[in-house]
DNA sequence: TTGTACGCGTTATCAA
DNA sequence: TTGATAACGCGTACAA
């Protein structure tokens, strides 16, 4: 029970060396002052019986445990892959551990119970919030960072994205290209994420005098079925109404718009433009490139870090809000139609 | 310092509900026989203290945890997220909460000494270990359980990939499509998985008597660069000895290949022919799809973590070994030489 | 400079 | 059926 016989403790180890286990401790965490004979001393104990603070025990008493929980919606998306790798690299340098938890399938009572669980575990909490939110994170009363979230109350720190702006740049880059007929699927209007990009693509199209076809705008879920049957739908259209481009809410709707053009023996870029979010691996490496608005993951889950961080280090100066810009990547999935007018 | 006010104990429990702390221990952990009204009066108090477990002093006593660790390589690689998620579906299912933790970049000491802390972290340790590996799990003295390994040493458990089966067949599938100046990129001899592979491939050659010509073997690292600078050199041979199809030993290599053949616009499946391992995104949804040997990720999380549990459960009859089975998804990117011969 | 003793929140043992 | 109390391993105020 509970021991292991194996296990050495602090005990052990001022028994070796000799010493009361207040100076062992006093050695382990470098306070007061020791006397240069006993430290060696000590330090030659815990060598040789190869002892290792029981961090339970420590947290136990000072309350603290170095240790940072990061949550995620689901380990098989390359975007919370990279987050998780950005504010895990800032941790350890920091040294703290983290280590990560995902609320995938989680009902709210499940995680409410969990995160109280987790406040022995850790001293803080990095959160990349699901979409739909089932996870109840206003049960952990410690530093607490929203990673690609719109700030929900006041008093958290969150990091988000300028979603609308991405879009705005695809949309831009549509017009640019002579695309006045333009697709968008996937979104749910006041949604945090897809209804931001729908506003952007909905906002530029109304500064450029455009007119949007509500036919050409396919709400859905964010997955690739969406995209794969949205743009069915909107390939099935009368071609005076068909759109010339398309934009795809997220990564797996632009994937789903792949796969179906793919199906259909459709060219990107050429018999129809297509442009989305995230640099996936299709956008970077299938033919043509698919031009995308890129978003700094790992600088996202770095500055999440460093604002826990700060949080930890009770600074009071931390920013409740951080806005991280996008980036447009140019491929050849969008057809420049003005050339081809000329032509 | 360590208690925060809001903190509710079991003392406080006990006080507000007028008995001992060791009784209200009981009604929580549902053993012994307490009275109706006692348990009443308990569960009460409780849920008006909003009371939580301290899990930290429950391990302490108990040296039992409830919780799993996982250990992988690399949380931007979408095979690892894949197993993540499978173990991750059955520890929940069984109780057990899952903590996942990367070892990107990490010298081997450094792994001990985490090792050593989880040690009271956990109750068992579930590793996908890094290649070449880093980490340092003999220091883990609990139930542990290899995943996509070799088993090291006689008294662990391991789940393995047929990896050697694996590359016979892709090998199969281009001789059987009229390939004989076949292509082998990436993988270090004696390596467990690149190794393994290419003495599958090299077998095969051999079983159908066609000579492996050593120029066409480009060893390498298993990251994208091999298999980008691989290719290049493969096609920068002579007609006569140049390769009509090549095998990339992993996702990255293969993805490295495809991104070189699409900058020298040539078209696989009809200037070259390319087959490959884990079924990723680009082999999936790229024209042509490519023909690649698929391991069963999710089932290989789950298996582990099954067998986890079972050695948790001090159940003596878990295998040790444990070889999973891959499956050949034959696309369109190895072209049938046969047929073009006949046109 | 070093040692003693108490407390962290819980479980488990023994006595009542 | 319940209560008192000794562990679990460590940090730290206080005494020596």
């Amino acid at each position: 029970m509970g021991r292991d016989s194996r296990d050495v403790t602090i005990k052990d180890v001022a028994k070796r060396a000799g010493v009361a286990i207040s100076t062992v401790s006093r050695v382990l965490n470098g306070l007061d002052k020791v006397s240069e004979k006993t430290e060696r001393r000590v330090k030659a104990a815990v060598e040789e019986l190869g002892y290792v603070k029981n961090t339970l025990a420590v947290s136990m008493v000072t309350g603290q445990t170095k240790t940072v929980m990061m949550v995620v919606p689901d380990f098989t998306n390359d975007f919370n892959g990279a987050v998780i790798q950005g504010a895990e690299a800032y941790l350890k340098q920091q040294g703290y551990t983290m280590l990560v938890f995902s609320t995938k399938d989680f009902r709210e009572e499940e995680s409410g119970q969990l995160f109280r669980r987790f406040s022995k575990l850790a001293d803080g909490m990095l959160v990349v919030p699901s979409n739909p939110d089932n996870i109840e994170y206003e049960k952990w009363e410690k530093p607490l960072v929203l990673i690609d979230c719109y700030r929900p109350k006041q008093d958290y720190c969150a990091i988000e994205v300028d979603n609308m702006g991405g879009a705005a740049l695809l949309t831009e880059e549509m017009i640019r290209n002579g695309h006045r007929r333009i697709g968008f699927v996937g979104g749910i209007p006041g949604d945090s994420h897809g209804g931001r990009r729908m506003d952007g693509f909905r906002r530029t199209m109304a500064a450029h005098g455009i007119p949007v076809d509500e036919r050409l705008v396919i709400e859905g879920v964010h997955f690739e079925h969406t995209g794969y049957a949205g743009i069915r739908k909107l390939l099935a259209l009368p071609e005076e109404i068909r759109p010339t481009g398309v934009i795809a809410v997220n990564n797996l709707t632009c994937i789903g718009c792949i796969k179906a053009l793919s199906e259909l023996g459709l060219v990107i870029g050429e018999d129809i433009s297509l442009a989305g979010f995230d640099d996936h691996l299709l956008a970077r490496y299938s033919r043509p490139g698919i031009t995308v608005i890129d978003r700094p993951t790992i600088e996202m889950g770095e500055k999440g870090a460093e604002l826990l961080t700060r949080l930890l280090g009770k600074e009071t100066e931390v920013p409740v809000q951080t806005v991280m810009e996008v980036r447009l990547r140019r491929r050849q999935s969008v057809k420049n139609l003005r050339e081809a007018d000329t032509e």
